[in-house]
DNA sequence: GCCAACGTTGGC
DNA sequence: GCCAACGTTGGC
């Protein structure tokens, strides 16, 4: 299994917008290093949400429940499908993350402006941990 | 509103 | 194929 990082602008599409939904297609990718990312995603695995821009946090936990398939007429654009599975028992913040040494090597602190990032596992249960508190 | 960090585009 | 110019995104 692996873990993974999705970011969206809360007034664009936000935790509370999947929740209703029950389920989303994670569509609109237009990167070609956050595409590739999407393509290595497998059912099961875990995403994040991050609420960028307003919120700056990580809000909730998803689950990749399909591989991706091609987004888009044009181009070759990826999308997979996400459903909610738990909201954080508090969000994490971006501040925090980047305040946290075991958290140095995140890649969504490396590379700010990728959609799609992997985390590692060691990372992925540090920010459980945090938001747990 | 500004800036940094990229990604993309187009001219050569 | 390289690089400058430009556009976009996210954070501050």
């Amino acid at each position: 299994m692996a873990y993974w990082l999705l970011r969206s602008e809360p007034d664009v599409y936000g935790w509370d917008h999947l929740v209703r939904d029950s389920a989303t297609e994670w569509d609109g990718v237009r990167n070609y290093t956050a595409r590739n990312f999407l393509k290595d995603m497998a059912v099961g695995d875990r995403a994040l949400f991050y609420h960028s821009n307003t919120e700056k946090a990580a809000i909730g936990i998803m689950e990749i429940t399909r591989a991706w398939r091609p987004d888009g007429e044009k181009g070759d654009w990826a999308s997979v499908a996400v459903k909610p599975v738990e909201k954080l028992p508090r969000p994490v913040t971006l501040a925090e993350m980047k305040a946290e040494p075991r958290l140095a090597k995140l890649e969504m602190l490396r590379q700010s402006r990728l959609s799609v990032t992997p985390l590692r596992e060691e990372e992925w249960a540090v920010i459980l941990e945090m938001a747990r508190g």
